[in-house]
DNA sequence: ATCACGGTTTGCA
DNA sequence: CTAACGTGCAAACCGTGAT
């Protein structure tokens, strides 16, 4: 049988946010996305007010200002920071880990005796608190699904104190455990799945696991069914070490302001698109199309509502200033003036590893094409060295009145020097 | 009927 | 005073036209 262990920091954007400002320990936090325009991270407290995941923000303006609450913008490079200390910790404790997502990871523990599970759980919370002062909860079982759920248990029920080895309990307490649990628990079920199977009699985790696979066949797709399995005990969903090249790379935005001019639309895709390249080349690909997406806003019913994207086929590239050419080509073609946009982005598609990518007829490499990467290193390092916006396509405008908007938000502590605040 | 395709929906963090 | 609602990925799903 497989140990898998699943590891994630507890409300983390807030956790980080406390590690550089104590004195909002133990009172209300959150953190807004993007333009302050939702709730992604709430501290324990603030759930208890009622604030839900992705909530709005402006409806909740007046119980902040009732309770005190302590709203933040993101600081995604904090974030990013704190994340890869927390990995970088956990990688010791297992050869074999697949970081997840920015605040959890897998890790196979095969092979430790059931005590000794728990004990190198206790050690992983130790140290991460002792080295970046951030709290996790770390959940053990048979399959990732299971271990999704002892982590879930690890952090609802304190008489765990943040570690929970499913695999310790015997089978009646298991099953007493996934029947104490709602189905939408479950990794996988989700706001649309979870009503289809209540309505089919399934409102437990225990009434899934044992669903006769059969019925759900015929009404749900393969992935049900593998999660069943993974209930039961059977690993079907593998660890995934190395990260898969992306198939798609996404870069949008919502504005600050309502845009109206085709300018300040042409300025923020060049933006995006130069962001999405980055991410291009450091993944070594080349990309055959560019989808180009402007929104107005979908919230405001008094508004006219326009939304449109087109994608534009080229020649597999990873150089910015093609790419942007390609995006900004599209925008004219979908742009319609007098609407008031509120957000606007790009996808590269059609991705392919540039040592896949298509050369000439005897396997030369392309000569502009060898000279535009070089440019686009330079860019590249450029940017890493002296900052992002170091050097910049011109057509990105200088002024930017569209950029989100970031009221409140902490500084670079980890990764700017001339943010660091020295008491003395 | 079946396939390849593209756009849309779903789920997740 | 008013208006103020995220981002980025994969995969499933579904309609459509071609065969």
């Amino acid at each position: 049988m497989h140990s898998i262990a699943l590891i994630d920091v507890n409300n983390f954007f807030v956790s980080c946010e406390r590690v550089f400002n104590p004195s909002l320990q133990h009172k209300p936090v959150v953190v807004l996305s993007n333009n302050d325009g939702c709730a992604i991270a709430r501290s324990n407290e603030v759930k208890a007010l009622g604030v839900g995941m992705g909530a709005p923000w402006f409806k909740f303006k007046g119980l902040a200002a009732k309770h005190g609450i302590v709203a933040l913008s993101s600081n995604f490079a904090l974030y990013a920071d704190m994340s890869n200390r927390v990995m970088s910790i956990l990688s010791t404790f297992s050869p074999q880990q697949e970081v997840y997502s920015i605040d959890e990871c897998f890790l196979d523990m095969t092979g430790f005796t059931r005590r000794s599970l728990t004990e190198q759980g206790r050690q992983m919370r130790q140290h991460i608190k002792q080295c970046t002062g951030l709290p996790v909860c770390v959940g053990f079982a048979a399959t990732k699904t299971l271990a999704k759920l002892a982590n879930h248990i690890a952090k609802k029920k304190p008489q765990f104190d943040g570690v929970c080895d499913f695999n310790a309990f015997t089978n009646h307490q298991q099953d007493e455990w996934l029947g104490s649990l709602a189905v939408g628990e479950v990794w996988g079920i989700g706001r649309q799945l979870a009503p289809r199977l209540q309505k089919i009699g399934i409102n437990t985790v225990l009434d899934l696991k044992r669903a006769d696979s059969a019925t759900l066949n015929a009404n749900f797709s393969v992935v049900m069914e593998q999660i069943i399995r993974e209930l039961n005990g059977t690993m079907c969903i593998e660890l995934e070490q190395i990260a898969a090249p992306r198939k798609q790379i996404i870069s949008s935005r919502s504005f600050g302001i309502a845009v109206t001019d085709i300018g300040s639309l042409q300025e923020s895709l060049t933006l995006y698109v130069s962001r999405a390249a980055e991410k291009l080349r450091k993944q070594k690909s080349y990309a055959g199309a560019v989808q180009v997406y402007i929104r107005t806003s979908p919230h405001k019913e008094r508004e006219a509502y326009y939304a449109n994207s087109m994608t534009v086929p080229l020649q597999a590239t990873d150089d910015t200033r093609q790419l942007v050419k390609a995006a900004l080509w599209g925008l004219e073609r979908i742009y319609k003036p007098g609407y008031r946009y509120q957000k606007a982005g790009v996808m590269l598609s059609e991705i392919v590893a540039v040592k896949n990518a298509q050369s000439d007829l005897f396997g030369r490499p392309d000569a502009v094409a060898t000279r535009n990467s070089k440019l686009m290193a330079v860019m590249d390092s450029v940017n890493q060295y002296m900052g992002k916006r170091s050097l910049i396509l011109a057509s990105q405008g200088f002024s930017q009145p569209w950029r989100m908007k970031q009221g409140s938000k902490s500084p670079n502590y980890t990764t700017r020097w001339d943010e660091v605040l020295v008491v003395g």
